[in-house]
RNA sequence: GCCCGGGUAACUCAGCCUGGAUUCAGAGUGCCACCCCCCUAAGGUGGAAGUCGCAGGUUCAAAUCCUGCCUCGGGCGCCA
């Protein structure tokens, strides 16, 4: 459509003696913020400068310019420096509708990324603790992005590298040894929360006698070995981190299609490394360790291989890279990992270039910090918003909240309001721009009404009801006239997919939050300010209340959040 | 010291990429007032609340672009 008003100004400028580029032309036909300002308009003020005169004054020439309005559109009409085209509005209504019936669970989809095969890697825990909200907003992010890539048209492999042996696991594992007098994990007690008490436990211990630090290392060195003990104290522990990951990542709705495991690929990549020494990129020091200056990029000098040969951090996951597209012939892989970890990530690919190891697409999605109003949360001591504990507290919640309207089987209970807590989690943490550090305040942001999950939960639920209780049947018949509120909750349903390219093209989930929030309100505006059942149009809102419907539960699966027809 | 990223109402955040509009720089929370005759009040309506960190610059036009500064966070290991 912006061709057509392309073409009218173009006409009228020629008319007008003003010539200008089609790319400038073009540049200056904008889409108003506010509906009630027409679909697009087209500014003047560029030239007030060529044609000497004030801005709202050419607008009018160029108005005049233009004659009769074209067929597209219902109205041409100048507002100070501004030419506001109004497309014929019911034709438009009309479209819009009609699409999203046709297409349903697909609308706004689109194949612009079928060629791609990407892997996308989430949350990649350690395994000496619990995951926390950090892990959260970390799950919400990967699996969201997994959608919004997936209905771009790109086949997805979800993966995980579950960090399972180094120093860290060792202190868990020392402080069972010493302390754990054999406890298990039980009903009171899951199994990764066990592990967890016992790294808190050892950072407490460390604190009086810092002396022990040196038997973790003594202990890591046995597991390094092989030493029979130590690895099936280990085994016994991670398998305990993993039993309960598991249960957090189902009730989370989180699944994986893919595990790598720290354990079985820390030795590798070394291999790589000497063939980059072969190739002359990097640099062996007398004493055997290897290194890669990166200065010329701004990046210092980074090691790469120790003095006694042994991998570090950075030669593992050049492994993993390598292994992770020689398994899945990818053409794009992206790792959701916190922003602390940039430098590591910019380092890790500039070595993948230099080597040539033809790596297509990567990227590190990087998200912002989790902090609390007390400040950073730190694992060792305790001060986290543990994971488990935050969804259960969520349900109670909105236990509550159901029990005060409502009287339900309990496992509709437990449904209902399972769906809430995660809705208001995975909404909370997806809303914020993806990059941003943010602020968890645990009382007011536990909240369920206003901008949250739950509000957008109910106004899918409040449309289905009124679906439920007409008698009517809806109606693909245009009205004579178009409310306000019904040009806008339309006009706002077709923004839709280009929110997803956006969302998609900008690879922040948070464009698709704020759309749904949006949608939403208008909803309830139109909701109360307008009657459906029993109104003169009541077959064409019913039409318009499904499209809505459709739209936001669209929408909310991009975000990761089931939808409830009742709430 | 160097490299990233923030600083918009009391609080939490949109808007910044692609600079514009009339009375207003928007939401939510909180505060004040109002609305259940009617499709779920987890809702809607109105009000109070802002030197868009500071100072320059570019431009007809700057929260938005550029420079400097202030300030907060993160990062700069033969740790992971």
């Amino acid at each position: 459509m912006k061709e057509a008003v392309f073409e009218t100004i173009k006409k009228a400028l020629g008319k007008l003696n003003v010539k200008l580029e089609d790319e400038k032309i073009s540049s200056f036909i904008e889409i108003p913020k506010d509906y009630s300002k027409g679909d697009f308009a087209f500014t003047c003020f560029f030239l007030s400068g060529i044609m000497k005169m004030p801005p709202h004054e050419i607008a009018i020439q160029i108005r005049k310019a233009i004659g009769n309005a074209p067929l597209e559109f219902s109205d041409i009409e100048t507002a100070g420096a501004y030419i506001n085209f109004f497309l014929n509005r019911k034709s438009l209504a009309y479209q819009i509708i009609k699409k999203i019936k046709k297409e349903g669970d697909n609308f706004g989809k689109n194949n612009g990324g079928k060629k791609e095969k990407t892997m996308i890697e989430f949350p990649s825990p350690n395994t000496n603790k619990p995951l926390h909200l950090g892990h959260l907003r970390n799950m919400s992010l990967g699996e969201s992005l997994s959608r919004i890539s997936e209905f771009n048209g790109e086949k997805v492999v979800r993966a995980n590298l579950n960090n399972d042996k180094g120093i860290h696991i060792c202190k868990s594992i020392l402080a069972y040894k010493k302390w754990g007098k054999g406890k298990k994990p039980s009903e009171k007690l899951k199994s990764d929360h066990l592990v967890g008490n016992f790294y808190v436990l050892y950072s407490k211990k460390e604190k009086e006698n810092p002396g022990i630090e040196k038997e973790v290392h003594d202990l890591l060195g046995k597991w390094e070995k092989g030493d029979k003990e130590t690895v099936n104290l280990w085994k016994k522990m991670n398998k305990w981190a993993f039993q309960g990951f598991n249960e957090t990542y189902k009730n989370f709705g989180i699944t994986h299609d893919k595990e790598y495991f720290e354990s079985k690929i820390y030795k590798k990549g070394k291999e790589i490394i000497l063939d980059g020494v072969k190739k002359g990129i990097f640099e062996k020091l007398e004493d055997g360790s290897i290194k890669f200056d990166l200065k010329k990029w701004g990046l210092g000098e980074k090691y790469l291989l120790r003095a006694d040969g042994t991998s570090l951090y950075i030669t593992q996951d050049l492994y993993l890279a390598y292994l992770k597209q020689k398994e899945f012939k990818l053409t794009k892989s992206y790792y959701v990992v916190g922003s602390e970890q940039e430098y590591h990530f910019r380092v890790l690919f500039k070595i993948l270039e230099k080597l040539g190891i033809p790596l297509k697409g990567l990227k590190h999605l990087s998200y912002g910090m989790v902090n609390l109003p007390e400040g950073k949360m730190k694992s060792r001591e305790g001060t986290v918003v543990d994971a488990d504990n935050l969804i259960e507290e969520m349900e109670n919640l909105a236990k509550r909240e159901i029990s005060k309207r409502e009287k339900i089987s309990s496992k509709e209970l437990e449904k209902r309001s399972h769906t809430i807590a995660l809705a208001a989690i995975k909404y909370f943490l997806l809303k914020i721009d993806i990059k941003k550090d943010m602020l968890f305040n645990t009382k007011e942001s536990i909240s369920l009404e206003g901008n949250t999950g739950p509000y957008l939960l109910y106004s899918y639920a409040r449309a289905n009801s009124i679906l439920k209780k007409s008698k009517k049947e809806v109606s693909s018949v245009m009205p004579e006239e178009l409310e306000e509120k019904e040009t806008e909750l339309i006009l706002k349903t077709g923004e839709f997919p280009e929110i997803i390219k956006k969302s998609y093209n900008s690879l922040d989930p948070s464009l698709i939050a704020n759309y749904s929030y949006e949608l939403a309100k208008i909803f309830n505006e139109f909701y109360h300010s307008l009657d459906v059942i029993g109104s003169e149009k009541e077959e064409f809102r019913l039409g318009l209340v499904d499209s809505f419907k459709q739209v936001l539960k669209n929408s909310l699966y991009l975000l990761g959040i089931d939808i409830l027809e009742r709430m």
